[in-house]
RNA sequence: GGCUAUGUAGCUCAGUUGGUUAGAGCACAGCAUUCAUAAUGCUGGAGUCGCUGGUUCAAGUCCAGCCAUAGCCA
């Protein structure tokens, strides 16, 4: 066997700002079966992760809560721990970018970037909300769009024309803590010199690092001019202050990467097999490989690098991007209860059937992954326990009644050789990521088992005189193949494995293991490994799912400058909040009649709707609902407006209000009103 | 708008460098079986491989355009 390989691997730092969801969990499940499997296999792999603490938005939510950041993000890490836990998530260090040897090696990147002179400094003007006196990041002011004049967009791109402009090109801007005006202000701010690494990223980005959809990805920026990275805030910051640079913090993904280092570093300091340097200098013979959600790429695979290059630090060998995690096909949804958080999992289903349903879908790619939740039953049920649990259930009460030892002899040497060999195939694909294809493989395989016994009939044989070595040896056969493939699953289900450990009275089930054969082995009783998901449980889940959205108020502003690691999945979509009497009043809802409807030129969702609103005033609305209803449906009716709604500048002109619907989707409905009633009629 | 992906059976997905009648699991139907957590085995129906063109003896696979979906644009 060849000398072990070295390899350290990190999952993507959870923001300490909230709770662990199922969308974290599928990074952190791969992340935990590669390195399981790493492990299983022989080699020496070390799985260390953290919180990523700093940042504008753990200040504020700290601040919210009454208590200071450190208080804060101590309860939240205890929670991410417990919850990784609950998942069976092996890391052999979870600590925290605030930490001091987070700081030691920030400042250390730091200084030798700047030595380099990779560190440069320039004056930039930027908003700043003089009431709370804090500068104020794009995602911090709203306004309305300078292209299309929609209202209520954020600083760095509008929402509904898509445009990308600078926060201080909002018209009429306002901080969304305060909602003061910002004014402008000049700062001294610290760039790191990234376009000073294009040759090399370029080098680095295409060396088999990265999935090639990625590099491809990269390359746009790459074969562009890159900028440099602006990696310095300003006080009131929580996080690390720049050396000799009063007042200036190093913004929190400058920091945040370098939390793997801090991490390993503390657990290199517990442990005596470990050597930070051994896995960081720059000609180290180590792996070192990162997990990460595709959100996060550039982090990773363009300014990470280019700052270990520069403090003379290794770069990683691969940098991994997964997908998102949708449930039934669409984004998670508070509303839908499909937002569900790793705690409200775990009081509800087994987490095994999680890693499972994760791990049969999973590939190498950077595509999405769909959480169907009956499909994610049904396999479970079907895959676990109805083909893969069946043979070692099957099989064991007639070993018990044998004596309870396996037979001497293997009754399907062939047989067993196969079930061995496609261990390295299984092998290969953990090793490529392709776990959906291992898993393939594996339940190939629990067929074959099936099979097998089914043609042998032991029942059948254990009724006839004389057959009882044939029933034993055919129920050792089993047993060998199910042993073989709780070995193919042990990374995938941990807590399992530890269990039928137990049942085949064994040690160790490592990929290691899968050439010795359990001859004359004494086995212990068979227990249940694993139950059955009902669909209850499922309903049960998405409603408490409902509740814990429902519970979270959610007043003041969204903390968002860590949109790109937080990104969509955290957005909060409204449920059904109550409102007071005085927020409903505040609407003007009136009967309008629909004088004229046209289609509108370039168009594909739009009706221009022109309203006779009463007292000779005429509206004019554009309304979403072309692929429902032709102009000609629609003129004369009565329909439901809303008077008061600030007009707002579209595309193909102003929309002076909006006509209220039911449905959405494939079913929509414009609300009418009965047609005595007159156009200006006020609705309450 | 530009870019990167995705689009194959009711559902979830495989389909290697283009090569015979396009596959699996689940679901569904029938049969067998009853050792097993009603689990298992056998048989079967089901698909215009998003659409339209093109290259080729041959296209799910290559090329172009279009449509839909998702994401990225620091």
């Amino acid at each position: 066997m060849s000398e072990p390989r070295k390899i350290l691997v990190t999952s993507a730092l959870p923001y300490a700002n909230g709770p662990i969801h199922l969308g974290h969990m599928l990074e952190h499940i791969q992340t935990d079966i590669w390195v399981r499997f790493q492990n299983s296999m022989g080699n020496m792999c070390t799985y260390v992760c953290a919180d990523d603490t700093h940042g504008t938005a753990v200040m504020l939510r700290a601040e919210k809560e009454g208590k200071t950041p450190e208080d804060h993000i101590k309860a939240m890490q205890e929670e991410h721990v417990r919850d990784f836990r609950g998942f069976l998530i092996d890391h052999h260090n979870y600590y925290s970018t605030h930490s001091e040897e987070n700081r030691y090696f920030a400042e250390l990147i730091y200084t030798r970037l700047k030595t380099n002179g990779h560190i440069s400094t320039r004056t930039i003007r930027q908003l700043f909300d003089p009431e709370k006196e804090i500068f104020l990041a794009d995602r911090f002011v709203k306004g309305t769009c300078p292209k299309c004049g929609s209202e209520d967009q954020y600083g760095d791109a509008c929402e509904v024309c898509s445009a990308t402009y600078e926060p201080n090109e909002l018209v009429n801007p306002k901080s969304v803590y305060t909602g003061a005006t910002p004014v402008e202000k000049e700062s001294e701010h610290y760039f790191f010199t990234l376009p000073e690494f294009q040759g090399m990223l370029r080098e680095w980005t295409r060396s088999g690092t990265l999935q090639d959809s990625v590099a491809n990805k990269l390359a746009e920026w790459l074969d562009a001019e890159l900028q440099e990275w602006d990696v310095s805030r300003d006080a009131p910051y929580f996080g690390f202050e720049i050396p000799d640079a009063p007042g200036k913090y190093f913004y929190v993904w400058l920091d945040a990467p370098i939390g793997y280092m801090a991490s390993f570093k503390n657990l290199c300091d517990r442990r005596d097999d470990l050597e930070f340097d051994e896995y960081w200098k720059k000609d180290s013979k180590a792996e070192l490989y990162h997990f990460i959600g595709k959100d996060i790429i550039n982090f990773h695979a363009l300014f990470w690098p280019a700052m270990l290059d520069s403090a003379d630090f290794r770069k990683p060998d691969g940098v991994f991007a997964h997908g998102y995690i949708t449930v039934n096909g669409e984004k998670m949804s508070k509303s839908r209860g499909t937002f569900i958080m790793a705690k409200t999992y775990l009081e509800h289903l087994n987490p095994e059937y999680l890693r499972y349903y994760y791990a049969a879908k999973l590939g190498a790619g950077v595509e999405d992954i769909d959480l169907s939740l009956t499909d994610f039953a049904q396999r479970v049920n079907s895959d676990l326990v109805g083909k893969v649990i069946n043979i070692a259930s099957r099989c064991a009460g007639f070993i018990k009644k044998g004596g309870g030892s396996l037979s001497d002899n293997v009754a399907e040497p062939e047989m067993l050789a196969a079930f061995q060999q496609a261990g390295i195939d299984i092998a290969g694909a953990y090793e490529r990521r392709e776990f959906s294809k291992a898993i393939r493989e594996i339940m190939a395989l629990a067929d074959r088992a099936n099979e097998y016994i089914q043609s042998k009939a032991p029942w059948v044989m254990s009724k006839e005189e004389g057959r009882e070595q044939e029933v034993q040896d055919v129920c050792s056969m089993g047993i060998h193949l199910f042993r073989l493939i709780a070995i193919y699953l042990g990374p995938v289900l941990p807590a399992m494995s530890d269990k039928v450990k137990a049942f085949l009275n064994v040690d160790s089930l490592n990929f290691t293991d899968r050439e010795t054969v359990l001859t004359g082995h004494a086995i212990n009783k068979f227990k249940p490994l694993l139950t059955r998901i009902e669909m209850t449980q499922i309903d049960d889940l998405i409603e408490a799912s409902k509740e814990d959205a429902a519970a979270e108020a959610k007043p003041g502003p969204k903390a968002a400058e860590k949109k790109k690691a937080e990104s969509k999945q955290d957005k909060p979509e409204e449920g059904s909040q109550e409102i007071e009497f005085g927020d409903f009043a505040k609407v003007d809802l009136r009967v309008a009649r629909v004088i004229e409807a046209d289609h509108v030129e370039g168009a594909d969702k739009l009706l221009k709707l022109k309203l006779d609103v009463g007292n000779g005033e005429t509206r004019q609305v554009f309304s979403g609902i072309k692929s429902h209803y032709q102009p000609e449906d629609l003129t004369g009716k009565n329909v439901v407006l809303v008077y008061n709604l600030k007009p707002r500048k579209m595309r193909f002109g102003v929309s002076e209000g909006m006509v209220l619907a039911a449905g959405g989707g494939d079913e929509l409905w414009v609300m009418e009103a009965d047609s005595a009633v007159k156009p200006g009629t006020k609705i309450s």
